[in-house]
DNA sequence: TGTAAAGACCGTAACGGTACAGAACCATTT
DNA sequence: AAATGGTTCTGTACCGTTACGGTCTTTACA
């Protein structure tokens, strides 16, 4: 496991210069096919595995990889089907540019940004973090280029993302075109601290988390718009991205206030959660309760939620494009994808005004 | 996107030698406080970010990642729930370790290794690649050290997996004493070249990949060892891992020999597809048809699948720490997992034996 | 035969840091 | 007054490579 020999020792022992041997790896059409084969093959006698990566880099200035940024813990991107399907994304693209892809360890426990110091990258690509991570602003502060995803614009570097208040503001009006005025709201996290409970006014305009905080604005100046008090919304956060953190949510709001007629999650995953305990609690889907989601996974599409599908490999596709898209451009540029609402079989009139609705 | 500032242009400014600028970012021990905050302060006016992280690991010869080489397209990883789990568990390590994880892009078409020479990494994980993969050769004459998974044992590098031979002896024992004579087998890819059929004896002697050998190899030795005639055993291959593939293996096998009891799988993924064509073609399982796979994977536990456990996030676990636990010790180190015969509601006795099996 | 072009190889100067040994300074101790 | 020890800072020697701008030799062609 030592590294016997070097460049500079292999170039000693065939009496020729450290560039010559660099060819030999790097350009082999400067040097005659002979000697490039006495180098390989002394390279092999010796035991020199090639260059040196690192030194490579620091001379070359480019390290052949992107750097991921999570706002979870590095395991958790491989148990979130959302993340998943972004990773899977961006994988592609990587893989088209030949590119590595080092997924940072960033424990959003700790404050420990050297990691993102660490990471001998081309690049950053960073997830859907809280606008305050103090690893977002490593990134940042790295002379290198970025990519946010489901961020808020930053001056500096690249976005992709879709609309999020304009999907949610669809979704919204179909729920009031319904006749939908009592609702309830669960959502993901608004900030790095666990709130796992109703949301003041404060922190929904206040969140850390842009996709959460524009799908909540949405939905305020949309449900406000039609004469609904948003101040008497219940809206509940939970800090796990889990089918049980939708379940107690959900049981949350129907506890307090069990007139709602409609539960809209921000996430697919918490609406499953919300499905499982309306079941629990006896009441039918849509008849009952209408229950709506967001992202449009795999799962939710079978069972024939009510939600907004966004393209969410394309987004990881996005963001790795625009990475190592190096054409002459002027930063920052912004990818927005489109959404569609999904009208599944989730979301009906309110209980009560079947009639009241369709009649003359 | 400039990197307006380096650690010598720093000191310059300041009037201090290099050293005592790295010193600040690393040792703040080792100089006074009020000249870190000088320094801290004078690195932020110039936009300096810090010491640069390939030039670092070059003096220090540490990457502070690990690379992950698979056999398949980079995207892939992040579909296969089996590959998932393995790179949750080398996450988990990471994580504990504060290392990265870069996942290499190692295209199986292409010969490319480059991507391999080009890591910036402090040792590498393989993850059930061919014995013959370019890749693999190029990551073992890489200097660092390695850790293979699922593989068969190198001379060189530590390896992490099961006894897959004797797993699925356990298995085909158990179907040897429900009474299974005629059987039927449905493997993964053998070797790098697609060969979606029948495996003749020599291909199956010959994989390149050492789960699917070991697997194939243990059931001939059970079998045979039981009188039955190894030869006359169909054998379908399959490229890709997808029950679509388990379904058309099943197909092919149950076309050419309607009369085998028994359908052993070497993994859950196809046999699940497996189930669905039994299901298709009215077969009722396990009565007129016993179903095994192999894995464990929650899907297969749903499906009341017999097979065999395996510890597929404690392998990828144990690789990650193989890698990060540096105490002295006599390469090559082994870790073999444990597994467990899972017997689930899928496999019984042959139609037709019911009475004479369990009869006096 | 002269001259340009091409081919093969080389020397030097970075790339941006950190390790290590030691120097300068000051306050205590002997 | 000399020795001791701690703190703070410095100088030099790398880490292993590639970029760049040469030189020298050979070949092609008029």
């Amino acid at each position: 496991m030592r590294r016997p020999a070097t460049l500079a020792s292999l170039a000693a022992e065939l009496g020729v210069s450290r560039t010559t041997v660099s060819n030999a790896y790097n350009r082999p059409d400067q040097l005659s096919p002979e000697l490039r084969r006495r180098v390989l093959e002394t390279a092999r006698r010796l035991g020199y595995p090639g260059p040196d990566p690192v030194a490579r880099s620091l001379r070359t200035r480019k390290a052949g990889a992107v750097g991921l940024l999570l706002t979870e813990n590095l395991s958790y991107a491989f148990r979130d089907t959302h993340a998943l399907t972004f990773l899977e994304g961006l994988a592609l693209a990587c893989e088209d540019a030949g590119q590595g892809l080092l997924m940072v360890p960033a424990n959003p426990e700790r404050e420990d940004v050297a990691a993102v110091h660490r990471a001998g990258v081309d690049g950053f690509v960073v997830y859907s973090v809280p606008d305050d991570d103090p690893h977002l602003a490593a990134v940042l502060e790295r002379p290198v280029p970025t990519v946010v995803c489901d961020q808020p614009e930053l001056d500096t570097v690249d976005r992709v993302g879709i609309d999020d208040q304009l999907a949610i503001t669809h979704l919204a009006r179909h729920l009031l075109d319904l006749g939908h005025r009592r609702i309830g709201v669960v959502c993901m996290r608004l900030a790095r601290d666990r709130n796992d409970g109703f949301v003041s006014l404060d922190r929904q305009q206040a969140a850390h988390f842009h996709v959460q905080r524009a799908r909540l604005a949405g939905l305020a100046a949309t449900f406000s718009a039609a004469g609904v008090d948003w101040t008497q919304v219940p809206v509940v956060e939970r800090f796990d991205h889990t089918t049980a953190s939708g379940e107690s949510a959900a049981a949350q709001i129907l506890d307090r206030d069990p007139g709602i007629t409609a539960l809209i999650c921000t996430s697919d995953i918490l609406a499953l959660g919300a499905l499982t305990e309306a079941r629990r609690r006896g009441l039918r889907v849509p008849h009952d309760l209408t229950v709506t989601g967001f992202d449009g996974i795999p799962e939710a599409d079978r069972a024939g939620l009510t939600t907004v599908r966004q393209p969410v490999l394309e987004k990881g596709r996005a963001a790795g494009k625009l990475l190592f898209d190096t054409h002459e451009h002027s930063r920052p540029r912004t990818v927005t994808l489109a959404t569609e609402l999904v009208v599944g079989t989730t979301a009906t009139v309110p209980r009560g005004q079947d009639d009241r609705w369709f009649g003359p």
